[in-house]
DNA sequence: CACAATTTTCAATTACTCCTGAAAATTGAC
DNA sequence: GTCAATTTTCAGGAGTAATTGAAAATTGTG
C-alpha cells in the first residue's frame, strides 16, 4: 500500500504532473472504492488501469504496473470477466490473452448493479418470502396476541414490498438491454 | 453463529412456526446482508431485531437476544444512531436507554443511500477533480503524443460526469427532505 | 506428439475487520 | 458530594478475506 512502483518514486500521492502519475492517482482512487462497490481492492484497481489506459494489457503488464502477484492478478481478471466488465482480446502473432476495460462508465456500473441484485438482494427475497410462509397463523395465537402476528406480517410484508420494488426496478433500468440506467437518471433529472 | 440461543434451540434454520423463530430468521437474513449494505453483521442484526420487533429494547435485552457483548452492543448501536436509522426514547423510572428502529424501510433505505454517498462517493469524487487539475497540460507533451493525454482526460471526464450525476441525483431523493426516494422509485415504476 | 509458453489453482501466509471483556468514564439518584 | 447503575472505550484475540508463490493444468506451435 505505501510501496509505490519505482518509475513513480519521485512523486508524492495526489500529484500527477505526468500521465503516467495521473493514472497511477486514477488506480489509487478507484482502489480505494472497492469496498463501496463490493469488488476486492484488485479488482477495483485492474479495472480501473484498464479504463484509464484505455488500450488493452496482458496479464505480465497488469502484474508490473499493480506490483501484485500472478495469482492475484489472475484470479482478478476472472473475477473481473465473471462481473462482465472487462473483456478478453488477442493479437495476432501474439500467444498471450490482453484484456479490455468497458468504456462506457454507465454500462460498468449497470453490471455491477445487475450482478450484486443477484448476489445479494435475490437471495434475500427468497429467504424473506420463506419466511413469511412460516409465520405462525393469526390464529393459532399460542400466547401471543393475535396483534403481535399481525405487525410481525405487516412489518415482513413492508419490507418484501420495498425489496421487490428494488428488485423489480434494477431488472428493469440495469438489465441486460439498453442504455436503461442512463435514461432513467436522465429523466430523474428533469424531474420537476 | 451456528450458536442459537437457548429458547430457540428446538428449531432448525428456517424453521419459522413460532413467532420467536420467525423473528430469529428474520434476523439472520438481514445479517447476512450486512456486507451489501456496507455495515457490520451486529449492526445490520440490531436493525433486524429493533425493526421486525417493533418496540423499543435496552442493551441488556438485545445483548441477550443476540448473544453479543456489551461492547459490541454498545458499538453497534451507537453506530446506527449515528447513520440515524434507530433512535433512542427513555422509560420513565428506568435508567438504561432505549433504542427503536425506524419502520420506514425506504426512509431507512435513504439515511444508508445518504451515508454512504457522503463516506464513498464524495472523497472519491474531490479526488478525481484533484486529479484532473493535476493532469498535464496537452501543449507539455513532452514524450506523449498529445492524444494520449486528451484521451486520459476525456475518461476521466467521463468518470467525473457520471459520479456527479449519481451524486446529484442522490441529493435530490435521498436528502434529508419528505419521501423522495419512494416516489423517483413510483414514477420510474410508471414509465413506458 | 512433444515441448515451451501461458494460465489456473490452491495451501500457506499475511493483512484486515470484527468482537470480547474488563477497566475507565459517565450519569443520575439520593 | 457519594455511590451505584449504566455506558463507552480499547487492547488483545478470533475469525475472515486477500495475497502470494509455486506446482499443476492447459494451450498452441512446430
Amino acid at each position: 500500500m505505501t510501496e509505490i512502483p519505482a518509475k513513480n518514486a519521485d512523486h508524492a500521492e495526489g500529484d500527477a504532473s505526468s500521465l503516467d502519475a495521473t493514472q497511477e492517482a486514477f488506480v489509487a482512487a478507484w482502489g480505494q472504492m472497492a469496498g463501496a462497490w463490493g469488488i476486492s481492492r484488485t479488482m477495483a484497481e485492474v479495472h480501473a488501469l484498464l479504463y484509464i489506459s484505455g488500450r488493452s494489457m496482458n496479464t505480465d503488464e497488469i502484474m508490473e504496473r499493480l506490483q501484485i502477484s500472478r495469482g492475484n492478478a489472475s484470479m482478478s481478471i476472472r473475477a473481473l470477466l465473471d462481473w462482465g466488465i472487462i473483456s478478453k482480446t488477442h493479437r495476432r502473432g501474439d500467444r498471450k490473452e490482453y484484456f479490455e476495460a468497458d468504456q462506457d462508465v454507465w454500462s460498468v456500473f449497470r453490471s455491477i448493479v445487475r450482478e450484486r441484485m443477484k448476489r445479494e438482494v435475490e437471495p434475500l427475497l427468497a429467504a424473506l418470502f420463506e419466511i413469511r410462509d412460516d409465520c405462525p397463523p393469526p390464529d393459532s395465537a399460542k400466547g401471543h396476541a393475535q396483534t403481535e402476528i399481525l405487525d410481525t406480517k405487516r412489518r415482513l410484508d413492508g419490507m418484501l414490498e420495498f425489496l421487490g420494488t428494488v428488485e423489480r426496478l434494477s431488472h428493469r433500468f440495469a438489465g441486460p438491454s439498453g442504455k436503461g440506467l442512463e435514461t432513467a437518471a436522465k429523466l430523474l433529472g428533469k424531474l420537476p
